[in-house]
DNA sequence: TTTTTTAATGACACCGTTGCCATTTTAGGT
DNA sequence: ACCTAAAATGGCAACGGTGTCATTAAAAAA
């Protein structure tokens, strides 16, 4: 008996091994033209049990380095990929990442699934989407469905459906590993990640504050949404912070969209003593607001500064090109995903990620004019 | 032996049995607290073999009324629903339709997403998304890896994706469905959908000879993409119905961003002889365009009309409002995934659905100015 | 060496479904 | 009532992996 696995074998009986077993494996790709190779053809090619086969694949360390080696070497050879159904059938979950978001806007929509998607690069998983509206009556039922029928690994959760603990507390109940997004914390027990919506409002209310305004209105986001009480209170922090304050009858109601954007602008030029600069909680909002202000024959920003949140390709497309506070939706994607796959392998990962917003100053925003 | 299945069964025999089914269903839910129930459950409880159960299942034709309306029962109040996993192992494809795009703007993507998750609800399937790039030197071998990994079902491929017959060569051999989209037909034998991109640019070139422009410039899109040269061959179509020509010193080259639409007005406005409309490719570029304009002081559509093409919200975020030709992006989506699954009980579909682009008309383009 | 301990490997059942083919039941025709 | 054809149902082996536990080979200790 030739021993195959023992250092003292001399060096040509290694070579003569090897390439009989390139012989078997070339064999064996012409014998079965075309068909996907199993775990079973990797076993039998390698002279192992599939059990050992599937060490490999699992990176389990239980393996003799040459045993290591000649499957791995078989594997790459015939092109194996381990079967994922079957995978997911033998451990009671599919290889599929959920993503459930309701957010309104086609770019962070975008950005975020790009984050998530780059995150899950050369990893085993998938990415299954989930559009849905929270307002639904069978909102959660609509959910539960979406993740239980595939029984996707985990869960990753955009606001405002972050903020719905319907599902949160149905998906700790499965144990399914989750992350949720939101622009505040929500609470310390459940993994997330924080865009520091409260920060960014701060940053606004300095950057206006240090221009030199002190007459300020502020267009809010939708009811429904964290994002909008988060940003409105850190305004009102950061004013204080320069002295200031923000006057009740000039916060105006938005709904995140342009449409209300141009309403609420119109309000606030109705609305006889008119500020010096607008804080939109959104871009699209700015947007909107601009439009009206433009039509009323007001110039930005000579006449009045505006200045939105969230910093999609729509603050270039203005005239003046729009200021606003960058919310980082496509890295706050990515670490998401990596945060819901590490969390795999357990152990003492931070709870809450925080991602900081930060101020993008463009052509919307200048110093008042002096009367 | 008390025949259950037996028309001649008095009424409360069957009454009776009735409710001895709900017991044993009862019982079995209180001692299986919690556990998703499986096939072989639900055979156990209606007293049939589980193959029996895989033909309610799937619908099978051979089974009788009694027991089906049974294993229906049995199937409704254990709240089963087959695990989609096992199910693909057997049927050796996952349950999962893929979608492959590479299109720069975040609306398309998510109308056409949308329409996509629509047209699958209420199926078994599930959406997984590819955002991939058509240059990237691994483009074939990431979409291919991507199909392949989790056996999708089958591939839906958005332009400019949807042009490259490397995929669609490779998706052909492996004998999966698939469904291309774009703005042309590619050919007849491979089923697709077709936004028709030459209607669209006959439609444009039509309104604008209508408003009595003779002088119009076009700021095209990228060269990778069909739909660029087709809404060029439309336009072209169009002024040939109205009696018109395209001078080639009024084409300008634009990349479908902002910034190129900006760059090409520009070169517009620098090259002596004004045209009295711009026609770009899509609404993007006009955004851009605009911007140029309003820059060097010329009113639209007052001294010179603009339209786009897709009909994405930005259209109403621009003053003014933007005249475009509507692309039905989201009905588009829908009617790929519908065809995709119909295919699957196979025969005698249209190869090429064909939806139509429509012209909204809005506050950018005008009546030229009578000198 | 021989014995003991530990590291590698293998055998086999199982995950939840469907395909194939055999078997049983029912309906239809004498 | 009996036979036959057709319809309904069942049994069992895949599908391609993983978990558990038993077994074997190598390393360490005696």
């Amino acid at each position: 008996m030739i021993d195959t696995t023992s250092k003292n074998v001399p060096a040509e009986q290694k070579l003569k091994d090897q390439d009989e077993l390139d012989d078997i494996i070339s064999t064996w790709i012409n014998i079965n033209n075309g068909k996907r190779p199993n775990i079973n053809d990797v076993a039998r090619l390698s002279g192992v049990s599939k059990k050992t086969v599937s060490r490999v694949i699992n990176g389990s360390p239980q393996v003799r380095p040459s045993t290591l080696a000649r499957i791995n070497h078989v594997i790459k050879h015939v092109n194996y990929e381990p079967d994922i159904q079957a995978r997911g059938l033998a451990l009671n979950h599919s290889f599929l990442v959920g993503l459930i978001y309701n957010n309104p806007n086609p770019q962070y929509v975008v950005n975020f699934q790009d984050g998530v998607l780059e995150g899950l690069r050369g990893t085993d998983f998938e990415l299954a989407i989930h559009h849905c509206d929270r307002n639904a009556p069978d909102f959660f039922e609509q959910g539960k469905r979406f993740i239980e029928r595939h029984r996707l690994y985990g869960v990753i959760m955009s606001p405002s459906v972050s903020e719905d603990n319907r599902l949160v507390d149905w998906l700790r109940l499965t144990k399914r590993p989750f992350i949720r997004v939101a622009g505040v914390q929500l609470d310390a027990q459940t993994p997330m990640i924080m865009s520091n919506d409260k920060q960014g409002g701060i940053e606004a209310a300095h950057h206006l504050a240090d221009l030199g305004h002190t007459d300020i209105a502020v267009i809010t986001g939708r009811d429904d949404f964290r994002s909008s009480q988060e940003r409105l209170d850190g305004f009102i922090i950061g004013l204080d912070g320069r002295g200031l304050r923000l006057k009740s009858e000039h916060i105006f109601k938005g709904q995140y969209t342009q449409e209300s954007g141009f309403e609420a602008a119109e309000q606030i030029l109705a609305h006889g003593h008119r500020p010096t600069a607008i804080f939109a909680f959104n871009d699209e909002m700015a947007a909107g607001a601009m439009r009206a202000l433009h039509i009323n024959g007001l110039k930005v920003p000579e006449d009045i500064s505006v200045m939105g949140y969230d910093d999609f390709t729509i603050c270039l497309a203005m005239t003046p090109q729009l200021t606003t506070i960058h919310s980082p939706t496509h890295e706050i994607g990515k670490l998401a995903a990596t945060k819901l796959l590490s969390n795999r392998s357990d152990d003492g990962y931070e709870r809450v990620s925080e991602v900081a917003p930060k101020l993008v100053v463009r052509e919307s925003t200048a110093s008042p004019k002096i009367n």
